[in-house]
DNA sequence: GTCTCTGCAAAGCCTTTGCAACGCT
DNA sequence: AGCGTTGCAAAGGCTTTGCAGAGAC
């Protein structure tokens, strides 16, 4: 088990997605359980499969995939596609963020979105779009690939 | 680094790619001019191929997806992944800009990169990256799929 | 003439789907 | 008991790859 950290967030449960009349069987209580441990890293669907594997050795992959739909249409996992590989899932508990990924090693760090309100407004505007919720995602070298 | 101030707009030529030994064909020759003629829009691998199909129609697939990865590296096209479907393509002359993408009915449309100078500088110091060619996409609905 | 490139077909990766059995509520 | 969910297998979309022949330089 992990200890707690700081985050006065209380935390989510999966058992909310009873409320729209799902179910919380033994497989999504797993698949939540990797999410959970991932400590604010990014899983695909694979690494999940493969963190499930050694308690239930015959949870498909399809029925990840399936969880993962759910949670995120209930509002409990964010997806995010990161560069060419498989989209990535994390629990959407945290504060929002976005996401800094170095297109040499794949590292993802977030930043806090206080950094950016200014500049989405500045696009809102600029694009005539509507960006409520917009996440983003920056490509550049982390310090242990940057050269020199 | 480049020196360039601000190219104004010179065309880049295909025949470039002549300097690191490769070749200029007629299948590469057409795909250029897909994406020359694309006006601004991103195209993806198979819309590429039906604007060609008229000149060549067996010029296959892959052979458009190995042309795409050859003008990649040579820094004449840029790809990017805009939501879920392909990848799209753009010329990579233009002057650097964002993308803002409309999740309902995936319009694209470009933001200049001056709205973001101060918030890209923000955070590459806030995450220790570098981000000196950051491209970013936002996501949000467009005026016309706006509700009310 | 050399060495890259092309067409073709096949496979790859990630993800979705149809269906009967299962199991949460 | 009812209906959402699972496992399985198969297919789907997009992209890559191996190879022999064609073509740019």
């Amino acid at each position: 088990m992990k200890p707690h950290t700081h985050d006065s967030r209380s935390l989510v449960d999966i058992a909310s997605i009873r409320a729209s009349g799902r179910r919380v069987t033994r497989q999504r209580a797993l698949i939540w359980d990797a999410l959970l441990h991932a400590e604010g890293r990014h899983l695909s669907a694979r690494e999940i499969a493969r963190s499930v594997r050694a308690a239930a050795p015959d949870l498909h992959q399809a029925t990840i995939y399936r969880a993962l739909d759910v949670f995120v249409e209930e509002g409990l996992v964010r997806r995010s596609e990161l560069g060419d590989g498989p989209a990535l899932f994390e629990l959407a508990a945290e504060h929002r963020h976005h996401h800094v990924v170095c297109t040499t090693c794949g590292a993802v760090v977030h930043v806090h979105d206080d950094a950016l309100r200014g500049a989405l407004a500045k696009v809102a505007s600029e694009s005539g779009y509507e960006l409520g919720d917009a996440e983003l995602t920056f490509y550049g070298r982390c310090p242990a690939c940057s050269p020199g």
